[in-house]
DNA sequence: GTTTAATTGTCAATATTTTATCAAATTGTT
DNA sequence: AACAATTTGATAAAATATTGACAATTAAAC
């Protein structure tokens, strides 16, 4: 019986990572790993490292540490990229043709199983072997393939009316390049990428530090005077 | 003077979600908006939305809320995109089109100034009226246009040496789309966008969200017998 | 086989973030 | 012009997240 407390979302936001640096390790051909190894590798805490693990059974043994092979694997079954996922993207311009390009997502258990576009000219052009469709065979081609995820990769302008057509499709989960929050039924799960907002976080960092920088240097001259 | 206590990630993090909420209610043509107006928008508590714009000064008025243009040119300033920023394309492959091809950020004051490949079919074209170049040319094409921020869409291979470069050219910022965490100076600003790391936080999301509804029905099905 | 060193998982202590509360200020109404 | 309704900004309280500490356990060294 699964342990039923509510998972932070930080928590959840760093796994993929712990997965990455795991894969990483694997690579190198390295099969044990201490928190405190990995910590000093990944820039984290060993303690907040523990405690993550921790959330979803102890992995480690005491002593030695943790086994680099069955931690990855018990994160990839905790993520849930043991299982297949059937994926389609709707817009196959070139965000969507990058996702589609993306090799390693197939490898992880997400099938791409079509891409969908009104633009004419795309549709029957053939992208990693995967078929641009017009979307209006959207709904029967979800339910007959099973497809559980959508990558929403269009303007901002046509996200609401396709969400709602995803949604009544019987969708699982929206990946969400638009330029907007989508409004769905709390059991439809919506992960976001805006890359605007990402844009202007690092803007945001960019010009503090150019504000600190300035002011440090106001400083040392006022100190000259 | 500004104040010089650290303002934390979280609320960075949020800002420009509230500017794309104020831009939206712009365009709706709303004049002013109080702080529990917008918390209903944007499904956030009204006192959060008070205390992450107070950190940056009081730009509400009692018993009136707040002014939407104002306090939209206010939040542009303190994210920095009043000033223009100088930013580079590094991969002309589809992501790097993408963002190329992604009209508003120019509107922003993000201007691309140039795009670069080591593809030699690639280069020589021309994106959004930005020429692909060669590789070999980046350190000088920096350095010359004042380029500020390097948009990184290249394989995880090729990362670690091309941010190197960047650094040594005297980037400020790099926007990493590359499946790594990049190694640079304190000074220098990495801004990560790992839709990896995303794509599994969304299968996380729908693996649980499938586990807690078959629970469910398993509960179900155990009173009804 | 015993001892030492290493390392986890857990619990307690700190630190941070979020939410609630309310006096003070402002607007709009009568 | 007085009063009721709003609404902010600030402070306090509550909730959450992170870090530290250490007993229990294991591996490795001797």
């Amino acid at each position: 019986m699964t342990d039923e407390r509510q998972i932070s979302k930080a928590v959840i936001a760093r796994l993929p990572r712990y997965y990455r640096y795991l894969g990483d390790l694997m690579e190198e051909g390295i099969e044990r790993i201490s928190s405190n190894e990995l910590s000093a590798r990944m820039k984290v805490t060993a303690s907040q490292i523990r405690q993550d693990l921790n959330n979803f059974g102890g992995f480690g043994q005491q002593g030695y540490g943790y086994n680099v092979r069955y931690l990855y694997n018990e994160i990839a079954r905790i993520i849930g990229i043991d299982r297949q996922h059937n994926i389609i993207i709707i817009g196959a311009g070139n965000l969507g043709q990058a996702i589609a390009n993306y090799a390693n997502f197939e490898k992880r258990g997400f099938m791409i199983k079509g891409m969908f576009d009104i633009n004419p000219r795309l549709i029957g052009l053939v992208v990693r072997g995967v078929e641009i469709r017009g979307i209006d065979d959207l709904e029967q081609f979800i339910i007959e393939n099973e497809v559980q995820i959508a990558a929403l990769t269009i303007p901002k302008s046509k996200a609401p009316e396709i969400a709602e057509r995803l949604v009544n499709a019987g969708i699982k989960a929206i990946w969400n390049f638009a330029h907007m929050d989508l409004s769905v039924p709390e059991d439809v799960v919506v992960e976001n990428v805006h890359l605007s907002d990402s844009l202007m976080r690092l803007s945001y960092r960019v010009s503090s530090m150019m504000d600190e920088r300035e002011r440090k240097e106001k400083e040392r001259l006022e100190k000259e005077v």
